[in-house]
DNA sequence: TTAATAAAAGATTAAATACTCTTAAATCTT
DNA sequence: AAGATTTAAGAGTATTTAATCTTTTATTAA
């Protein structure tokens, strides 16, 4: 099951990435992230684009720019960020592509796929920021594959 | 989230048609499913040639040739078909794409992303193709988008 | 004010997925 | 045995997604 695409996958990383050295003032390079991510430049720039446009971000042209946060970290959740990443239908559709499934005509595994995207969505508005990039900083989480 | 591929959306329509005339004795053939169901012919042949391969379906060649079910469909569960149509690993893989994701460094929701695919491999292990077919021939699931 | 730095924007290329077409081989009917 | 029907198999095309390249514009520092 292919939960995420590239695009919200790395848009997620970059994000825990930045909110991890929430302690250092100023912009981080995006040109950083990509190297230290290992991330094409290119892809990157334009995925934190949209998280510029979305305001969950704030960028800075010229030297010494590059992108920051533009909200608490406690105050931009998962879920948010995967609808801006993934699309606002990310969790709407039928499980088996069924055609018109629906109350009125469900699929046969409607009611119980629906419970379950109800549960992400519940947790995900409830997992923020704050606490992904706080994971990466204990260790807990790596962004990169160790070589 | 895209659940599943047009190939396992497919193969699963087309096995919930096939299952729901098991009244009729002898083949159905593929160009007809195809016709009834709106799937390209070529296609859908692929997909019921890997469902043949891995004795889900029976085919037969030559005038009134075509696919039947090859054990009765009690016998099999959503959760083979999907393993057919999606491959071993539909439920492994991290949910946010991580390098290195486990037990050892998991996610941050490794736990709770293990605990949805799960619940959801303990449901569909216990869902037989009896039980969706039923669902077509009583009207509660339609397998095309009405005109 | 000039050079360096960095994001913004859009065009282009590459890879994966979805779909189509052609030919071959098997099987049945007459 | 001949011809029609149908699956089998693989090559070919189209669309979507992922990634790259190029140009432009804004900003800062010397």
């Amino acid at each position: 099951m292919k939960a995420l695409s590239m695009n919200a996958v790395y848009g997620l990383r970059a994000l825990m990435y930045i909110a991890a050295q929430r302690e250092q003032e100023g912009y981080v390079s995006i040109r950083k992230i990509s190297e230290d991510l290992d991330i094409s430049f290119h892809f990157l720039t334009k995925i934190l684009q949209t998280l510029t446009q979305h305001h969950i971000l704030h960028s800075q042209r010229g030297p010494a720019g590059g992108v920051a946060l533009d909200k608490a970290p406690e105050q931009v959740t998962l879920l948010e960020m995967l609808y801006i990443l993934e699309g606002e239908g990310y969790f709407s559709g039928c499980f088996m592509g069924l055609p018109g499934c629906g109350e009125q005509q469900p699929c046969p595994v409607h009611d119980f796929w629906r419970q379950i995207t109800l549960t992400m969505k519940e947790k995900f508005s409830h997992t923020t920021l704050a606490e992904l990039s706080d994971k990466v900083r204990s260790g807990e989480v790596r962004l990169v594959s160790c070589t």
